[in-house]
Order: structure tokens, then C-alpha cells, then sequence
DNA sequence: TAGATTGTTAATCGATTAACAATC
DNA sequence: TAGATTGTTAATCGATTAACAATC
């Protein structure tokens, strides 16, 4: 298991293979190709070979790869195997949709904690779970242990959330406000580019005429 | 207004550019260097000029950039001055805050129909929108002169609203579902890897043993 | 053994960065 | 004019792909 240098790329690929690693176990097979693999993830097979050897050597020559252990194997290295107790900051519309969200669960994401700095909304329940003001996070997480934190914050207040959420000791922010958040070496940032994505679509739709 | 070889990241950045642009709109200022808004972006500034010029010469030497109109300029080359409708399918947990994100007006893309195939939802109303029966998806957007999908529904329905959304006629799609959906060329697919950045999160923590 | 497929090296491709003449 | 900053070319870096010896 390196680690010294090991391509962002590779490790949201591995996320891929597991989900298509999945799918073919239920499937009933019990080994698949590198081949295999690449033409059901739309990749190269010399890629996946490449991508699974940063992590360890879990193939057979002639044989392919053990689906089931493989999956296994993915699962404990993306550390998906524990439970991870997180804290949602931002309760619109986009955190009250990411509490609901069941892939958080699926994945041992479980929410503990979810903060909003609107008074109005202060105290009221969501999905089981009191919103707690803003200004506490530090505080409260410390004492729910929290390990992550999600911003779903409009993003003027996301650099304010994320300040919070790093003296409660939180070392993972993922971060769905469009903003480039701005933290001290040992914090790792995730970002979901929503908006991004969004006028990316709209660019290529409208470079074609088709708007 | 180039086309041929326009990287897929230059693109994404162009959306990053028009977000700081606005903000240093707000702030009064009316000129802007490619440092400047390299430094904003966390990027180099040879990079923001090579992205610039694959969409035009924007910049005046010695000068910089005129903010309010290389605003206007990547707005106008994302195609987000004109209002685009939308359909949604799947009004799950993910549906309803899509439905419910402010980010999509912003942008011009008004969601108009809404799709499920859970007939315990069909006929209720969301957000002031009767939820539609998926098989029914061709025919509506075809009437609503829908031009863009968002799928939100489980990956196992996420195919199958691909192919209805296509039959209605849609190019480009918006894919939450953790699939990759199999589409005929000229349908522009984007995908939001919303799983796999919570996974890639996930790695990240547990490679420095923080879970 | 023969066939298949791995892990790995080398070749290719593409994207980022540095450097600088052109020019406001 | 002198200083600043663009657009662009060349150099660097990194990621993808092809090819193949090793090996089950």
C-alpha cells in the first residue's frame, strides 16, 4: 500500500471499480479482467492495471482479479469499512436534500451534527436531529467527534463554516459551496463543482446551437 | 469563438473565471490581471490567459482585462444569458433538493416537468410542479420544448430515463445517477460525481490514519 | 503445454508552466 | 518613454496508452 504519489485521478477511479466490482459479484461471477473492468468503467484496460497496482498487487496472470476480494480489498483502502460521524453545516435547501441523501449512510458517512446561522431556523429539528447555531460548531463537534465536515452553506459563509469546523478539529471538508476555500496544510478539501458542472453542460449545448 | 480543440477543463475553468469576475465586479473594481485572478483561482496565470484566448482576445496588453465585459463575454460563450428548460427525473431525496436549488434559476435552467416512476408520487404536486409518470417523459418534454434532462433517480432507473429523455428529443444531460449512462454521439453527457468525491474524501482521511 | 492476462517499461499524448517578444 | 501585462511559443511535467516479458 504506497503512498507517496498516487494520482487524484486514480483514486476516484478506484471508486469507480468498486461500484462496477459490485455489480458483476451480484452478477454471480467470482473474477474479472482488467479488460472487463476498462469496458464497463469507458477506460483503458492498461489504466485500470496501472490505477489497482498503486494500491497492491491483487491480480493473477491469466486468471484477471477476484471480484469479491478486490471489492474487499477497495473498500478497506477507500476506508469505507468504519463508520465516519460527520457534521453538516448549512441547512437550505441543498443540506436538508444532503441529509436526506441515503449515500451518505450507504457509504458509513453518518450525519451527527448539523449547524445553520439563521436564528429562525436555530433549535428547529431536521430528519431527527436539532440545528445547532453556527457559532458553536467547534465546540460541538469536539464533543460528537466528529471527523468530517460537510459545507452546504451559501458561499459566503462557507470560509466562516470552514474556519469552524478546523479548530473543532475536523481534518475533511467536503465542500459544495462554489468557492475556493482557503485552509492550512493537513486539511483536505474535497470540492463538488454543482455549478461547474451545470454551465459546462450549458456551454456545450449552446456551442452547438441547441439552446 | 474557436472550437476544435477546447480542453474539457478549460471549460470548467471558464466557470470558475465568471464567479470571480463577478465578485471583483462587486467590489468596484473595473480592470483585472491574469495574476490576479490566477491568485483568486489558485492557478497560474499563464494558464488563465491560455484559457481565455481559446475564446477570444480579451485582454489588453499592459492593461489586463476588462471585468464587467469579460464577464459578459463568458457568459455570453457559456450560454447563460438565455433561459434554458429543464426536466427532472427521479423526485427522490436528491430530486427534491435539486428541485429545490436555488443555483439552477440562477443560471437560467427552469426545471419545467418533473418525472418518477413510483406511482405512490405520480400526480402529487412538488414545488408547484405535478410529478409525471416516467413512461410519459418522451411525449411532455417534447411539448414543454424541454432541452435539458437532470437525472436524479437510482442508478438501476437511470438508463432507462436516459433513453426516454433522449427519445424526447433532449441533447444534453445532467447525471447525478453513479452510472455511465450509454448514449448515442451528439447527446452531451455531464456527470456530478457526487459518490465518488465523497469516497476519494473518504481515501484521504484513512491513508493518514484520521478515521 | 498453450492461452490468457497480469504487472511493468517505454512511447505517446495532452496539459501546465516558463519565458519573452509584442504592445498598450 | 518606461512599466506592465498580454498572447504565444517552447520547455516541462504528468497522465494515458501500447507493448511485452513474466507467470498462472
Amino acid at each position: 500500500m504506497e503512498s507517496y504519489k498516487i494520482p487524484k485521478k486514480s483514486v476516484e477511479r478506484l471508486s469507480i471499480y468498486k461500484r462496477i466490482l459490485k455489480v458483476i459479484m451480484d452478477a454471480g461471477f467470482t473474477t474479472v479482467s482488467s479488460r472487463e473492468l476498462a469496458e464497463r468503467a469507458g477506460l483503458n484496460s492498461a489504466q485500470v492495471r496501472k490505477d489497482l497496482v498503486y494500491f497492491g498487487q491483487f491480480g493473477t496472470p491469466g486468471m484477471g482479479y477476484q471480484v469479491s476480494m478486490l471489492h474487499r480489498a477497495i473498500t478497506k483502502i477507500m476506508g469505507l469499512h468504519k463508520k465516519i460521524p460527520v457534521a453538516l453545516t448549512g441547512v437550505g435547501n441543498l443540506g436538508q436534500a444532503l441529509l436526506a441523501y441515503p449515500g451518505f449512510k450507504e457509504r458509513g458517512f453518518i450525519i451527527e451534527a448539523i449547524f445553520d446561522n439563521d436564528h429562525e431556523k436555530v433549535g428547529k429539528k431536521k430528519n431527527g436531529l436539532k440545528i445547532l447555531d453556527e457559532k458553536n460548531i467547534s465546540s460541538e463537534i469536539k464533543k460528537k467527534k466528529v471527523r468530517v465536515g460537510i459545507i452546504a452553506t451559501p458561499p459566503s459563509a462557507a470560509q466562516f463554516a470552514a474556519n469552524k469546523l478546523i479548530e473543532g478539529g475536523i481534518k475533511g471538508i467536503l465542500n459544495f459551496a462554489p468557492i475556493e476555500l482557503k485552509v492550512p496544510s493537513g486539511i483536505t478539501v474535497v470540492n463538488v463543482a454543482l455549478c461547474e458542472k451545470l454551465e459546462m453542460l450549458s456551454y456545450y449545448l449552446s456551442k452547438r446551437k441547441l439552446l
